[in-house]
DNA sequence: CTTTGCACCGTAAAACGATTATGGTCAGTT
DNA sequence: AACTGACCATAATCGTTTTACGGTGCAAAG
């Protein structure tokens, strides 16, 4: 019980002050501080200072995983009103999930090279995610076919989508946004659709 | 005569160094010596350093608006082949922009807020000639009427237009996946369609 | 009017050496 | 096994000095 209660209550102290502070200028010393304990129980659950912040983003990551897995699993919705509703849940999470935004920084200036493994997978997950969506609504025949050049495409959305994170998330465009992306997921649905 | 071309001279010079080693780490006193002009020569023709990346980046700028000019006043083209030409041709220009690609970091850590205005007309601009090219397809009867949330709309989709920019010119996949960027197209072109 | 070359200016940036803070380690304790 | 607090090497910060930068002024020349 009690590796359990110092292991979260670092990630959460830790999850506290690297959303507020960033990765860089929060302390080892800081989080021990203010989790009152010694700095030598973080280094014992966790490898290195990466190594923590890695988690912490992971941990918003599977939370993003785990809701969009209810609307992926949801065998009832068929695949267009699936797509939207797993865009538009899909920005509603990463809104919250400030350490992630921490991230989207990585490619111009504050780079985390040790992260990169965890952001690389959830691409590569999203991209699956995305890919069987659309093939059920292909086979659904809701979609039309675009099996011929599915992976390119899949790329170039996904760097649609992560482009739309730093106006959103970085620069606080969400709020006012997020209710009219809804009318551009209409244009992409009946792009997509027969 | 001579005018002209220690003035172009000034900015061509100008645009190779700052588009090599970018605003800051290029020197007044390297344009001049590069030039072969008294340093005295670029304060006579340009107020400050800022004016001058200034015109050089809006010279990249008129170049891509001229050039999509062509494609905007060509009454023969439907709206869904005009969008389709103008969004392909946008990128292709902007692709060999380099001193604009510079700007594109102005979110993030480089920060120029003097070329603020420039960024900010050619968003108008082009938010107007999208909006056009719209509205003239919905006139034509071939896209949808989305005249109720137009400008929102429009305003997310030079959103997801910037967005790509960062893969596509400071990343360089541009050559990569800009062969594909056309079927994302076909599927927005249809999405807009009736 | 345009351009030059030169000297000059204030201050920002870089360089430097000294000091402090950080991520991490380890032996001891519970 | 889980946790601690003292310690370590070095990265970061600090204060000071030096250098470089953007910019100016001016007389002379074209």
């Amino acid at each position: 019980m009690k590796i359990d209660s110092t292991k979260n209550k670092i990630l959460q102290v830790a999850s506290k002050l690297f959303s507020r502070y960033g990765f860089y200028k929060t302390s080892m010393d800081e989080i021990a501080r203010i989790a009152r304990r010694a700095k030598g129980s973080l280094y014992y659950h966790f490898k290195s200072k990466e190594e923590l912040f890695t988690e912490v983003v992971a941990i918003e990551i599977n939370n993003l995983k785990s809701q969009l897995s209810e609307i992926l699993n949801n065998n009832n919705l068929s695949a267009n009103i699936k797509i939207k509703d797993y865009l538009i849940k899909r920005m509603e999470i990463l809104n919250t999930a400030s350490n992630y935004h921490e991230t989207l920084k990585a490619d111009f200036f504050e780079h985390f090279e040790f992260i990169d493994n965890l952001r690389n997978n959830l691409d590569t997950w999203e991209k699956k995610q995305i890919k069987n969506i659309i093939q059920h609504g292909i086979t659904e025949n809701i979609f039309e076919n675009h099996n011929n050049n599915m992976e390119v495409l899949l790329d170039v959305f996904i760097m649609v989508l992560k482009g739309l994170e730093i106006p959103f998330f970085l620069q606080n465009k969400y709020e006012k946004y997020s209710p009219h992306f809804d009318d551009l997921l209409k244009i992409l649905i009946k792009g997509l659709s027969k």
